[in-house]
DNA sequence: TAGATTGTTAATCGATTAACAATC
DNA sequence: TAGATTGTTAATCGATTAACAATC
């Protein structure tokens, strides 16, 4: 069973805003905050921020608001930033170095064991002393690391042949940045966490039309 | 006055999506589509769809369905990717390189014109033909040439630090890979995409625990 | 014309906000 | 105790889904 069953999607994405947050406050040396005061600094409101920590539990305290350090920790522990799921990125080019080189993965749940490439010229390179294997040796190398998580830095067409074989091989949580829609072809077997950056861009691209078109 | 008043964020951020598969439709030779059968490719509902499409207009035709292309092209236009909001890049690091190299600014509606950073050993490289500017270069540079776009791949104290001064010069949308809440800052005079990576992890994370913890 | 499918209104559902009693 | 602020319930709002008349 899962730990905390009913959360909505709307609500867990607020999480690691709620962690980015407290970390800074806890930086600046603050040590309580009200929800009021915290829905000023985050930009939300003061109900919303106490009915979403109020879904995990009662952290905070009647008259005084909450304790920044101690919230800090509950909601790691909540999003399992302790964890470390064994995890591959597959596609070392621009986007996956980048991916690869910039996250800091211990900190947030993961340990990178694999980095996959097709492209023999950046096989056998390292990146963050992890070697770059060859797609080839992918299946060999699940079934014998059983990683849970899979990173697709990789054009949709390589996604949409890999995948199946990814889910099929255990990989249960996908951090998807190629234009392939997993979600709608594995259902709810997985969890897809999806960066379109080009949706993104899109976006970005109506709203300022939107807003400069006075 | 906006083009099209009153479009929920939920509605505007599915357009790409719908732009995505009927480009896909389109290099399969798909010629129309009912919104039922577009509603299975997707994994949304064929209500949703016709309701969205309908914020914009009547694209289809009773009996028939939508025209893939046509409905491509209404799309695009839709989303303004036929205009070149000039565009700076600010910070040339793994992250910045890879979006800079990995998008494809002109399918989208920009057009990259600056890309700055602070590190003397980037400052003069070229990236897609376009030389890095120190950092120091990017008040005159803005002054000058007026962009309407940034894009911040900095740390979170630099984009702190640079936001105000961006809208002061002029711009009014922001594509933010850094971890500063700049919305929060600067209310609605602006257009902020954010793409935090880390919050997507973190989320990744705990949706993935959620679901092996059975 | 008959069948299909849209455009659009009405119903439902879920998420956000407001209110306030509980309590530190 | 009095003031502050949470936890939690009720009210509102918005988004999604269902239904169906319009129409190609």
């Amino acid at each position: 069973m899962a730990r905390y069953p009913g959360i909505s999607l709307s609500v867990t994405r607020r999480m690691p805003r709620y962690y980015r947050f407290l970390a800074e406050l806890m930086a600046n040396g603050v040590e309580r905050i009200s929800s009021r005061e915290f829905a000023e600094l985050t930009g939300l409101t003061a109900s919303q921020i106490r009915q979403d920590l109020n879904c995990f539990g009662g952290f905070g305290q009647q008259g005084y608001g909450y304790n920044v350090a101690a919230l800090h920790t509950e909601i790691g522990r909540i999003l399992s930033l302790d964890k470390r799921l064994p995890t591959i990125l597959i596609g070392a080019g621009n986007l996956g170095l980048a991916v690869g080189n910039h996250m800091k993965f211990d900190e947030q749940g993961f340990q990178l064991i694999g980095i996959f490439d097709s492209n023999p010229q950046v096989v056998g390179q390292e990146i963050q002393g992890i070697r770059v294997r060859s797609i080839n040796e992918i299946q060999s190398f699940c079934l014998e690391n059983r990683p849970v998580i899979a990173i697709l830095c990789i054009p949709r067409s390589a996604a949409a042949e890999l995948s199946g074989d990814l889910v099929g091989w255990g990989v249960k949580g996908f951090w998807n940045f190629s234009h392939y829609d997993l979600s709608v072809a594995h259902g709810d077997q997985i969890v897809v966490e999806n960066v379109h950056l080009g949706d993104s861009l899109m976006t970005l691209s109506f709203r300022v039309n939107e807003l400069i078109d006075q």
